[in-house]
DNA sequence: ACATCTATGTCAATCGCTGGTCATAAGAAA
DNA sequence: TTTCTTATGACCAGCGATTGACATAGATGT
């Protein structure tokens, strides 16, 4: 493989120079520019990253580390995160976690290892010092750390808000929350809570089941689902908090007979692409992905600058009427 | 951050030694041993992973590329390939490359330029030259490549088989077989095949419709779907060559008011989650991802380690019958 | 007593690139 | 003419490891 050296020697350079057109450092002229260029193309000559980093201190990679790479929410955060990293000229090291505090410490650890340009991170777990004393910033999505360099957080109240209100708008009179994924902090407590404080508010009837005791890793909730519509027979209206747990409601539903939305309106939380492919679609509260990966990513190359971010970044939420309300 | 140098130091060895016990190389007490380990958690030191890089001349880091992360093919894919990668001391640089050519072959560069132990290549794309003289193994999936190491595959022969025997088995009397993603090349081809040989064998009235015109980015096959079934009215049996087209042609049969299983049978492809998540869930043909991954990061492995590997490899697929037929 | 094995030290080159310090030189501006 | 700007060369010390050659020395085996 050619080397800045084998460049520097096919274009009569110097390394020292053929360095600054790489950099953009110094005075360099148009001509020699161009024939750097012309002698890398030439001997197709790829800039050796590792070099690069070592030298430099600091790759330009980003660690993402997300608890479930399948569930359909992180695809699509992953897959905004990447395309946000490409266009600043980032890549992504994507690290699977599984929701197990040991394999989020090692990854934390690899991290800092890759001497990475700054760590992304969807936990749904509670640790503190282990991320003291990083040398790259942190960034938290949907949770708030005190560690963290910063947080990137949807409006899960007002999401609440928006989904009690729909469905009681649409003439619901009996309502359950169930919780579910990502839910064991603050953003479901919020939802939880915008949802009840409506209900409270519109003398609605409703009840809340928490989800801790479900099985996250295999998105399994039926048997859950069921006893819950047990437990709350007159119930005409879920909010689900999110679009794969909206699903099984309205499979539980099916086979039991409800008609969906004429018996029982479901809304869901997310607007991942379930949402839009079950029949019928799902009602959801729409997180800006897209926006939250963006910044994100802006966020870790503005610290790299030296500049200020701000702590945390609250975003709204939409409601997305579908076939489900 | 501390380096060799600092624990050769404040564990009386040299840094030859230390290097040792890190690369298990020469001769080491255990107690020696021991010792570095100790002074290393001491001082919280992390190898640099650049510096050794650079060193070996090679990473321990993989470059995967896909089409598209938030396709839930890809988003299993991807979470088995960071399992199998994790159990192997590897770690996973993500590409997306949306199937474009362009951004496939920078990211080719980008690997290159890592030093990446070997790339994962999932392409719809038909591209020659730009995969020679790579200095790392080539995987690809679902595709094979005269200038890729070794390819991966499903027997979609059979997987059209398959599909074509359990629908008519079922019942049906005029089948339509709709191609969709990742379809341009050989796989889609061979499922038609599998799919039409066993419609003629048996006498069966069907239909294939090629696939390109669809939008795949957007994941949208409605108004596809809906052409399809104007032009082929008396059709009572489906083979999608995608779950997610199968869901959206339960949408549609929803819509026109056909009852599935009863009236109209569906069947998918790959066995991703939206497949059991839909009303009624959907039958599918499944690949065996988890398997597929491993076998992938194991080659890299193993080419690395100078052996020899199959440059195809076959994996077998199964029917899992669910409600939609 | 001699050979061998085990365990470490010493020294230094190397990986490929960055970026600083100086020196040099031509052309432009004062 | 002198000063300044532009453009490059020359040189080289890092960055943090790996790895090889060679030396030393105690322990073990025969």
């Amino acid at each position: 493989m050619a080397t800045l050296k084998d460049v520097a020697r096919r274009s009569g350079l110097t390394v020292g120079t053929v360095s600054r057109v790489l950099n953009n450092r110094g005075y360099i002229s148009e001509q020699t520019r161009q024939r750097v260029y012309d002698v890398m193309k030439e001997l197709d000559y790829q800039p050796n990253e590792m070099a690069r980093s070592l030298s430099k201190k600091r790759s330009n990679t980003i660690g993402v580390i997300v608890p479930h790479v399948v569930h359909p929410y992180f695809a699509k955060l992953i897959g905004s995160l990447e395309q946000a990293a490409y266009d600043r000229k980032y890549k992504i090291l994507l690290f699977n976690s599984q929701g197990k505090d040991e394999k989020e410490e090692e990854y934390i650890e690899m991290c800092k290892s890759n001497r990475v340009a700054g760590v992304i991170l969807c936990s749904d777990t509670f640790q503190t010092d282990k991320f003291r004393n990083l040398r790259f910033p942190l960034i938290t999505i949907e949770r708030f750390l005190d560690e963290g360099t910063a947080g990137i957080e949807c409006d899960n109240y007002r999401g609440g808000v928006l989904a009690a209100e729909h469905l009681i708008a649409k003439g619901c009179t009996s309502l359950l929350h169930i919780g579910g994924i990502r839910n064991h902090r603050k953003p479901a407590d919020e939802r939880k809570e915008g949802f009840e404080d409506v209900c409270k508010r519109e003398h609605i009837k409703y009840a809340s089941v928490e989800s801790s005791q479900f099985i996250y890793d295999e998105m399994d909730y039926y048997s859950s689902i069921d006893r819950m519509l047990d437990e709350y027979p007159g119930t005409d209206g879920v909010f689900a908090s999110s679009d794969v747990i909206a699903a099984q409601v309205l499979q539980v539903c099916a086979r039991r007979g409800l008609r969906v939305p004429e018996q029982m309106k479901v809304i869901g939380y997310d607007d991942v692409n379930v949402a839009s492919l079950t029949t019928p679609d799902i009602t959801t509260i729409r997180q800006p992905v897209k926006e939250m990966a963006e910044t994100a990513i802006a966020m870790i190359d503005r610290v790299a600058g030296g500049e200020m971010v701000p702590s945390r970044s609250l975003f709204p939420v939409t409601l997305v009427e579908r076939g489900s309300t």
